[in-house]
DNA sequence: CCTTGACTTTGAGCGCGCTCAAAGTTGTAC
DNA sequence: GTACAACTTTGAGCGCGCTCAAAGTCAAGG
């Protein structure tokens, strides 16, 4: 009977959504400190573990690289002093979050037009019965994909 | 001087904010239709293509894969029967995309928390001067990384 | 004792989406 | 005529982030 309580691999992995595959590699390349591991060798994550695994789920979840990931891992693992510089990767990221928000949000008001445009054209068909077989529009440039935001 | 007005391949990357290299690996994997030529073999793009490509640009900024870019653009070639299953295809990716906003924004807030965090770190340390070397707080775990939303 | 299953390590492999290198052609400028 | 720049094609290469295969260890159950 081996001790030293705490989530196994798999529980953790299952906890965080990701594969214990993924927690492994992680800890290989410096994002978490090496695991508690129980009298047989096995893995034992703390409740501060999973904290942390969220985190960098959320950071990944939302593209930040790994590389910068590691240099966040890094920095945090000198403790306070390195505050200013952590503080300003995740300001970093941060904005770069905004920019994806803004982007989707283009793309998803964009698709809100396509879907309509389809509908459209949906109804036509039913109308029209089989007959016009293609492109009774202008041309055959299905709609105006041409309604894009500028780029900044 | 050999005519076929129309933009270069050059041009047309900057327009659209990618690669000459990515615009013919798009045209090699079918994403886009074979374009017209000049009389000496260099592509020469219309408005049509430009339209057709920054929809492209904004599918893949958007995470649509590749895969499922070709299978919209193969229905697209074959006119407006196949208007029903690409109107799903486009539903689909919208949802897609309402889920990554929601997961970005929860990002955002995190990191709105975490950052002032950093700041009352920052804060203590003008304080308290370079006295008190590290985690003066309870853990070293520097905050509460643990304040993340539900997973569905 | 033997099987089963959950873990371990190491290094290799993979899917994606480009990205580039090499070698060739064409058109213009000097 | 020759240099240069801009394109062409083909196929290979690459960076990222996992993902997996192989071989081994250990503990519990029958």
């Amino acid at each position: 009977m081996v001790n030293y309580s705490g989530y196994t691999i798999r529980t953790m992995a299952e906890r965080c959504g990701m594969t214990a595959h993924t927690l492994r590699y992680y800890e290989r390349v410096g994002l978490i400190q090496p695991v508690n591991r129980a009298g047989n060798g096995h893995r034992r994550y703390t409740d501060a573990d999973e904290c942390w695994i969220h985190f960098l789920h959320c950071m990944r979840a939302t593209n930040m690289p790994i590389r910068e990931m590691q240099r966040y891992a890094a920095l945090r693992e000198q403790g306070d002093a390195t505050s200013l510089e952590r503080r300003k990767i995740l300001e970093d990221h941060q904005a770069e979050i905004a920019r994806q928000i803004e982007e989707l949000q283009r793309a998803h008001a964009l698709l809100t037009h396509k879907i309509a445009n389809y509908r459209k054209i949906e109804q036509r068909i039913r109308i029209g019965g089989p007959i016009l077989p293609e492109s009774e529009m202008a041309g055959n440039e299905d709609d105006c994909t041409c309604m894009l935001a500028p780029a900044s």
